[in-house]
DNA sequence: GTTGAATCGGAACGCCGGACCCGGTTGAGG
DNA sequence: CCTCAACCGGGTCCGGCGTTCCGATTCAAC
């Protein structure tokens, strides 16, 4: 909120910071240790606990950072002419993306980050919303789905992934499912 | 292996450790503490680790208990009159019993554990196994899905449930995407 | 009943990881 | 160039948990 002018080097660690923890994150989770991020960063914990009051507040910056570029993927899809094939490839897209992000499936695994994601991944959750609206309303997505099935799905495709040892087989069964019955192919 | 005629008080508390470990995984997965294990027991951690060499030695017991009896159950469906709703009996039964348990939750999520339950839960593997493949051969299960993939999927079944609220919702979408076409309704 | 060995219980240990603090350093304005 | 406030770093504290150890206790054989 108040951003009293940065120092230069203050701005530079902070985005070095931030950067690092994408990465750590990205491969093993929130099961990192911290000091394993600052290592990254090539700074101490220190300066990491100067400008994130909590590991846990730096995973939600870069986990939220990652909900809003999906939603903004999501916002730019609901101008595609198919609606179908608009949500089917967000759909795939973020479960593809997010199967590569350790982070993103210990965000979503967690139920007790209903909360954070509630206020701070809010845009994601209404343009995944109007996508799906748009999708059903078309006929392509069954209609006993709501936005939070979506995402519940979501999180089991990337527990499902992440399980088997191929690649991407088992979301086409999932999204078949989730198809309407003339849409089956 | 060697069973040197355990004494009548080991064996009762031994009986009780194993009870208290199954109630508390159920309810917390393996992040319970081994004091409160041994606390619900009645009995001091000492005690604990006189019959199970380490933690993950008693949630592996635990485990490797209900993978035995779900394979009881699976070797009986295969006796079943119609192959596709057996296999599909089967697999809400596993999903449902797992839903409530977060322990099997734990221990399917951890893709390090599957090399334990591949020696332990041999029989898992083996009854599923048999149950789909005939399911497959009635035409009534889509025939790009193997053991593996089966399993992959009640880990996404199960993922998926415990981020929604409702119950038992989503599992109905990914049965209608196991299915044949002709057997789509 | 006596004996001694197996078992019990919980206190103590060691490790690990998150959070904090203070002495040294650096950067930006005068 | 000088100054001082802000920032950096890593050393430290603290709590939690798995594991181990040992004196007290209990069982069962004789």
């Amino acid at each position: 909120m108040d951003k009293p002018v940065l120092r230069a080097d203050a701005r530079r660690n902070r985005a070095k910071v931030l950067a690092a923890a994408e990465e750590a994150f990205a491969v093993d989770g929130l099961a990192v240790p911290l000091d394993e991020i600052a290592r990254i960063a090539g700074v101490g914990a220190g300066t990491v606990y100067r400008h994130f009051p909590s590991k846990e507040a730096l995973f939600q910056a870069v986990v939220v950072d990652r909900l809003e570029q999906f939603a903004r993927e999501a916002r730019e899809l609901l101008t595609a002419e198919d609606p179908g094939e608009a949500f089917f490839d967000f759909f795939k897209r973020v479960v593809q993306q997010a199967s590569r992000n350790r982070a993103l499936c210990d965000a979503l695994a967690e139920t007790t980050g209903l909360g954070f994601k509630a206020s701070a991944g809010h845009d994601f959750r209404a343009a995944s919303q109007a996508l799906l609206t748009r999708a059903q309303a078309a006929g392509a997505v069954r209609e006993d789905i709501d936005g939070d099935d979506l995402r519940a799905l979501i999180a089991g495709c990337l527990a499902a992934e992440r399980y088997s040892l191929e690649e991407r087989h088992l979301v086409r069964i999932i999204v078949d499912g989730l198809r309407t019955l003339r849409n089956k192919t």
